[in-house]
DNA sequence: AGAGATCGTATTGTATGCGATTATTGATGA
DNA sequence: TCATCAATAATCGCATACAATACGATCTCT
């Protein structure tokens, strides 16, 4: 059959599969995620289930609590602050080591993939967000350097699980406009300028997209209003 | 008796265990890790063995090959140079975070820190390496920043076993003097300064720990020499 | 009827087993 | 003597099996 013979390769597929997943909200913040159901579903055993647990939990997307299991993960706030402050200083750092050191190749690919990002702009399908996103990893790829891409890497699939309970609906995180400054302090080696519009940028996505705390994690603070509304009383 | 029965306890065990191992250098870079054997030696099966190899190999401590098994990692000079390029991207966060916030309290511990630092540097044991790098994780403690400690925590590690194989035998890492510095800027609510002053003192720690690529990972180059003095040839 | 105890089931944590892949050793021939 | 190769031993990848724990439903007693 089509089966990946490739030892190693199919616990692989199953971290990728359930990290997309998580990453698109198919599996949304706070769900249960049972060993075996989900292996059944994906054709393996629990063991390599367990194994992708393991990995997702280390980079923040799932919740393991023992003896209770795994869950998608769902921030609280303040891990939400501190993961985009993070964010900012590795993508500050990217911009440093980009500026001035672009080929003409490399500045092609960015510009050309921004053309795509202002096509996509008009529908604010899923499309736009994926775009926003791929635009920082590239630029972390750029960089050569493996673990700084990780850490962008982790760090964005993060803002995405946050942007899915705390974001608005249809904000389209990034601003083109942003993208292309970007790009052309980088071209003109201004590193400065680069990660001073990197922090900004990245600044506005949150207040952009963050504002609104709507979601409440606690059923009580959802419940309070209707109970007032009600004439109950809520301690 | 006195074992752990909590559950995901004794995984969590043997992470540690191995992690401080290949820390410590018990087992040095590049050595392999069967299954079986360490298992047995903790006490534990090849599962939860395996789980830990997982962890370790994602935090770049061990090598995982498929079909091949774990051997503890051996970065090359490449990867080396990223690392510390991420670290000191993040320490700078540390610092710029850390300027002006810092409480009485916690300057008070940091100093108290150095003064033993200070008292340590006298012979250069595993001592002194140690308490310079505890020095910097307590300082991404206090940001109260999970993920950045967590960033800066795997850093270290790495920074340790990179240190292992190309740093100069007893180098004493951290100036104390560098860390006086730093927190005095930290106090002064400087963070340009502040964030100035780790910049170098990492760049610092580099040139003098790291400037001799001394270890060789091959075992013919090792040998050639000793080949040659018995007058033997090799290709 | 409601609070609490009890049992059954579902799910997790860990160990073990089986087939597959790789390393190693000894044999064979040039 | 050195290279080639086959058989054996060691090790890995993954599934499964078993024990422990937590959750939920029923049952009892007040």
């Amino acid at each position: 059959m089509g089966e990946p013979r490739t030892p190693g390769l199919r616990a692989q597929s199953v971290y990728r599969a359930l990290r997309r997943a998580i990453i698109e909200q198919a599996l949304k913040p706070g769900m249960k995620l049972p060993e075996d159901s989900i292996g059944e579903q994906l054709g393996v055993s629990r063991t390599l289930v367990r194994e992708a647990f393991g990995r997702l939990a280390v980079e923040g997307l799932v919740e393991l609590k023992p003896n209770r299991g795994a869950s998608v993960a769902y921030p609280t706030l303040e891990e939400a602050r501190d993961v985009f402050d993070v964010r900012r200083g590795l993508e500050r750092l990217v911009a440093e080591s980009l500026a001035g050191r672009l080929s003409a190749a490399q500045a092609n690919e960015l510009e050309a993939h921004v053309r795509q990002e202002e096509k996509a702009h008009g529908q604010d399908g899923p499309e736009s967000i994926r775009l926003s996103g791929e635009f920082h990893i590239k630029l972390a790829e750029m960089t050569g350097n493996a673990l700084l891409l990780r850490y962008v890497q982790e760090a964005s699939s993060r803002c995405s699980l946050i942007l899915a309970i705390y974001g608005r609906p249809h904000s389209s995180e990034c601003a083109v406009s942003e993208h292309r400054q970007l790009i052309e302090a980088l071209r003109a080696g201004d590193a400065a300028r680069a990660a001073h519009l990197m922090d900004h940028h990245l600044q506005a996505v949150v207040t952009r997209a963050l504002l609104t705390p709507r979601a409440e994690r606690d059923i009580r603070e959802v419940l309070a209003p209707y109970a007032l509304s009600e004439g109950l009383n809520p301690p």
